[in-house]
DNA sequence: CGAGACGTTGAGTCCGCTCAACGCCCGTGG
DNA sequence: CCACGGGCGTTGAGCGGACTCAACGTCTCG
């Protein structure tokens, strides 16, 4: 394997738990690393905190002081209102950073678990302050990651502003199917970490409504459910299901 | 007047269009800049475009290359669907930054349009990460502020997610306050700058329930409605009603 | 002052919720 | 091995809140 093609040479096994695959690896890693360097780099990291499925990585109203890089697993974030409901804002898989809403007062916003065996890497936000202030060039990048999730939930309030039933189903399993296909290689299967009631609870409908849409979609042909593990049958008919 | 109180002065007329009240001035004023220079300052700034209403500030899929802080006015940010209608992502008021969302891939995701007599100042953004280069300290002002827009939408999303229509409009009415009071000498009287069939797009109502639920709690002594402008009667009772 | 945009109110319909029963899967313990 | 139980998912019946459609009232601005 030469190194003359550097920034797009093949890696042989798809591992997405390593760095190389980590959106926000320029944050954690020394700066001016190479991708050949990082399997090294990376056996150095210390916090790798690994949670079981209802494990709390960070809890709402508390002081914020790390950002959380999934590794591997799956996240649900959600705030608890008033009388005691909890509210799902976003479902997280790995690559993505959780924590950003905190950094404007220091407390977190939100309550963050696993929904099943979960690794993050810790960064704490001081060393990335001060690594910014290093290589100013990181803020760029930070301020993509940010203005991305920013856009997701944008993204996420105009399926919530006025779409029906079906099509939030719908937009829900597709934008999965988008967020996936970077990692899996059976590229039209999902398997949902999620109950039907974390759906629901996510999309603003009852339980049972996630259930009759889903097998409503399966009667058109457009899906296969079994159980959690959902085949993509016709992604084209499921996206036009979304508007 | 001793300025001995530097911090905590009193500021005789408070002209919220000046740059001393936008959150934003870290980022367009030059460094070290002191309260007593920001009027002289801030006559050097070049941009300062004035709209009327339903003007676009910028076009959904145009390319970003500014962001625009708004001095007075109003505006609402909305993204079109496929089957064409509008979906509003967001309300947005003196002090606030727009175009946030548009950082991670150079594209504007939304329409920005105003919605009375509205003045901007428009911010490069290579000016701004020239600047984050040069003072590091500007990294976690901006930041903060992008933290912040994270945050107003996840609130949003819990509105959206499992809310009744009063309990929506109760928020919507009660988040304003909480935004307009340090704009308005009268803090607990409201105008609204959009219509009825705004704010049910915004809340994922529509506009004859709004109307509704507004003379709702007026009936109910909470709130008196004349056209656009809403007193709040019972803040305590608004707050009550959002959960 | 007239036209059009905006807002209110009423009547009837429908989508999604609630309540309820049942089935499936799986781990646990007798 | 089966019985049991609990979590999760599906399906049905009936209800209700929000929508749609429609008419009318009111404000704004040329």
């Amino acid at each position: 394997m030469t190194a003359s093609k550097a920034s797009s040479r093949v890696i042989p096994i798809r591992d997405f738990s390593s760095c190389s695959y980590c959106s926000v690896r320029r944050l954690c890693l020394p700066h001016g690393v190479n991708d050949d360097d990082l399997q090294t780099v990376e056996k150095i990291v210390e916090h790798r905190p690994h949670y079981d499925k209802g494990d709390h990585i960070f809890h709402q109203s508390s002081k914020f002081s790390s950002l959380f890089a999934i590794k591997s697993g799956s996240v649900k974030t959600f705030g608890v209102t008033r009388d005691g409901k909890e509210q799902i804002t976003g479902f997280h898989f790995p690559g993505e950073l959780l924590g950003l809403d905190a950094i404007c007062n220091e407390v977190h916003n939100c309550n963050a678990v696993a929904l099943e065996q979960t690794v993050v890497c810790e960064i704490s936000y001081d060393n990335i302050e001060s690594m910014v202030g290093e290589i100013p060039s990181l803020h760029s990048d930070f301020a993509r990651l940010m203005s991305k999730e920013l856009r997701r939930d944008d993204e996420m309030l105009m399926i919530l502003g006025n779409m029906s039933a079906e099509q939030r189903v719908s937009c829900f399993l597709y934008n999965l199917h988008r967020r996936m296909k970077r990692q899996d290689d059976v590229q039209d299967e999902i398997h949902l970490p999620m109950t039907r009631e974390e759906i629901g609870n996510y999309l603003g409908l009852s339980l049972e409504t996630v259930s009759r849409r889903l097998t409503g979609l399966q009667q058109a042909d457009i899906i296969t459910v079994h159980n959690r593990s959902i085949k993509l049958q016709d992604i084209e008919r499921l996206r036009s299901h979304c508007m």
